[in-house]
DNA sequence: CGCTCTATTGACTAACTGGTTAGTAATATA
DNA sequence: TATATTACTAACCAGTTAGTCAATAGAGCG
């Protein structure tokens, strides 16, 4: 019971696990935020409450945190992702569903967006070189086909879709209005972040894939025998 | 006629217009390859073959420099967009053209594609700071206004279609299959820049949109009578 | 308690980076 | 021809940046 002078020790506590969690947080808003070559490394020190070295005790490197938060924020995507309770419903609701999903799912993940353009600037070669990423579409693109099958069968949908086309048109509609919002917000001079606009984009984007999905295709319109 | 030592007038060119040329060729080059904040001053003025005070004498500062090489190529996209004359022709052969024109011109101009994913990073920050770049679209609005008119009118495309939705989404289904090309043919194992691929899409997205144009809206057809 | 492992830190560094300074020479102007 | 302007250069600078070193101190274990 030492009460005379100030007792100064700092009180160190150890938690690695919660450590590692600050680190791997503040390290995705700075990335997120600047990018990777705009990222700091000293400014997710500061912003976690860590010491910069433990950074590199547990990341390594700078590359190595970014691809950490990159993989994290896959993994949390291939988490969320449940797509498997739509293959059972009829053809155009879950299709109808599945585009509404994934809508939804980029707003209200524009983490995942900005962190994708970033690493298409540096030409995926992060993500290249993960080992944890890869097989993350497979699901998804099983459930469009399944649903675009299902559709074909029941007569409601147009022949010879491929789905990746689909899957590239379907998240590209979503896509570029939220990842480019801040030129197009400006260029076209209208808040593209404003709630109604969301709302109504959505519903275009489902029409214009449904719209797209129900129309016979031009082979088939061009044939002789419209049924 | 000094002939004996020899002359050392190292003979300095003056070319102010060719300087500023090559320094913003190569900016161009090094904002489009690594990005902004990866893009380094002293690269431009190495690969320029000028000093680098000259950059700092012409443009001013690094983001002086980079809004310079997004005014230009913002201006070029201008110039070369030349969608006048689709106005006069039928609305589908028009629209079928306007996407497909939109389409090449993606294909054709990488660099606006990274130039403009690498601005939306930065939030627009610099287009906005910038004075020549507002008006680019209204012109492409027009020619779809025009178009969509003469569709309904000629009784082959939907009502209800906003304009700007349109454009979101003919931009879109090209843009994010070229932007974010790198990370989804690695996730697709897919090679989405071979020529191919390419073309297959171009098709695919014309069908698309005309599709959606083409066919009754919701509205209607759950409207009493289809003519 | 003493030993080892590792979480954690502050101080440090070499290389880099945007930008500046001071000066030279070609050209325009009077 | 004298003078001012402008294109252009070499060297430099202060601040930053990713990454390292050496040391301290909890925690688990015998």
């Amino acid at each position: 019971m030492e009460l005379d002078v100030a007792s100064r020790a700092p009180k160190i506590v150890r938690n690695p696990e919660a450590s590692r969690a600050k680190i791997l947080d503040a390290a995705r808003i700075e990335f997120v935020t600047h990018g990777l070559s705009g990222g700091r490394v000293d400014r997710i020190a500061e912003q976690s409450g860590v010491n910069k070295n433990l950074i590199y005790h547990y990341f390594g490197s700078k590359d190595a945190l970014y691809l950490a938060v990159l993989e994290r924020i896959y993994a949390d995507l291939r988490a969320r992702q449940q797509d498997q309770d739509l293959r059972g419903l009829p053809a155009v609701e879950g299709m109808k569903r599945l585009v509404s999903n994934t809508f939804d799912h980029f707003v209200a993940t524009p983490d995942l967006i900005r962190l994708m353009s970033i690493e298409n600037i540096h030409y995926a070669e992060h993500l290249k070189s993960s080992g944890s990423t890869k097989a993350l579409y497979s699901g998804l693109l099983d459930t469009i086909r399944i649903l675009l099958k299902r559709g074909q069968d029941e007569g409601v949908f147009r022949a010879n879709v491929d789905a990746v086309d689909l899957y590239l048109s379907i998240s590209g509609l979503a896509y570029f209005f939220l990842s480019n919002q801040h030129t197009l917000s400006w260029l076209l001079d209208r808040d593209l972040a404003a709630r109604r606009r969301v709302l109504k984009r959505r519903q275009h984007v489902v029409e214009m894939v449904l719209s797209y999905l129900t129309q016979a295709s031009p082979a088939e319109a061009a044939g002789a025998d419209p049924e």
